[in-house]
DNA sequence: TCGAATTTGTGCGTATGTATT
DNA sequence: AAATACATACGCACAAATTCG
């Protein structure tokens, strides 16, 4: 299939048409970058011009989002994270039809910095566990987790978090049967180099950064957490009225 | 004051106390950007791995922030911004011992575009009212807010917006005297640069993007709004049990 | 730190077809 | 039928952002 001139319909619907159908099948899938609109002018034999007005209807319509200096891109389901007071991985990863997996990076027992004892209500110095995750969907990299908790209060979390392949589970062991967050700050920066790679990100796209404290059934705190997520690929989202 | 050798404290510890004493003094107000190494081992007549050895000990006490080719920074003191139900600048703003005040950039009858009519249930296209709002605190912008209205719905909120100075007392005198936020996306990216100018970020520092919805008390919603922070001045947080 | 190459963004002028007045 | 307005399409040039060595 090519363009026609003079049957009725313009060039550029026409070519917004068909990027439309070869998008929507897959041919360009997800995150995908398009031929550049000098590549595309050549292949519907127009002037880029009528490529650009085309790519202004599928970038205006939320399908192709456009870079200036590096071209244009379909766009990338973005994965609604619900920060809700409930709040686990492979729910969040499942609820989206996509199937989550892990890889524990660094698993060890350290000392607490300022930042981390404040958020555990510990002694800066104290001995904490320290567990860094990334976590993917469909093998897709969607965030990496630096998970912390006081050694003192679960003496044999370290060997459950390196036999267990969540932490739900491995609270569960250490006799945390449930757990909840209480509070969660959000922020963003750009990336450290080592960040991006794991993430899989561009390095000039940032990175949304929560802070999340755990606390149990008795609001006694569980876990200090500061989880990066990739933008725009996650999105956060917040929801007072939790409905199911 | 000097520092003096040989006097039974480290040099680099006589460095991070004048340099504490001088930033909460006000002499390096938040933000500010501190003297190059090269600059304070001049000043401080030491080499300038001792000037690092300081700023270290600074940084990893919060005081000051490091970025690599950029330069030393007086960590600024971050608003947090609560995502609750009820969400109103002034107030978050006074909350944190701050005064707030406003400029209305842009205010007019225009249409919606695919998001904003998603975000407002309404068709693509629908008239709406759009306000543009920077939002200070004590003079320093914190918030970049474009809050959409059905025009249908306030026929009179136009005028109301031009002659109030909050979106509050307008909605009110439009027959909206509560309203909530049902739901909040944040997301990142860079900024653009007029974004940039206006809030008063480096171009190489993101912003916080959130999305929200705001309904009536009978849940119909009342409008959609974007508002960009920047960071790290400003973090959003939640906390789903909400205390007075 | 710098520049070259690549890619998108913007503006100008021109021409042609289509619909309205 | 002529005039006008608008949408479409092309060609050229340069600006701005990114990438890469």
């Amino acid at each position: 299939m090519t363009t026609t001139r003079g049957a009725g319909v313009a060039l550029w619907r026409q070519i917004v048409e068909t990027l439309e159908r070869e998008i929507t099948t897959g041919e360009h899938p997800p995150g995908a970058r398009l031929p550049t609109e000098a590549g595309l002018a050549r292949r519907f034999e127009v002037n880029r011009h009528t490529v650009r007005r085309a790519l202004e209807e599928l970038s205006r319509g939320g399908l192709v989002r456009v870079e200036q200096g590096r071209g244009s891109f379909v766009t990338e389901d973005v994965l609604d994270y619900a920060i809700g007071s409930r709040a686990r991985f492979s729910e969040w990863i499942r609820r989206h039809n996509k199937e989550p997996s892990g890889q524990v990076l660094d698993l060890r027992e350290t000392v607490a910095d300022p930042e981390v004892a404040a958020g555990l209500g510990v002694q800066k110095g104290a001995r904490i566990i320290l567990m860094e995750r990334l976590g993917l969907a469909d093998g897709r990299p969607v965030s990496l987790g630096s998970h912390h908790y006081p050694a003192a209060r679960f003496p044999g979390l370290l060997e459950s978090l390196g036999a267990h392949g969540t932490i739900t589970e491995a609270l569960a062991e250490a006799g945390v049967s449930d757990y909840r967050r209480r509070i969660t700050r959000v922020s963003a920066r750009m990336p450290l180099p080592r960040e991006a790679a794991l993430l899989r990100l561009p390095r000039n796209r940032p990175v949304l950064v929560s802070e999340s404290v755990d606390v149990d059934q008795d609001d006694a705190v569980v876990g200090f957490g500061i989880a990066r997520y990739p933008t725009p690929r996650v999105q956060l989202v917040f929801e007072p009225t939790e409905r199911s």
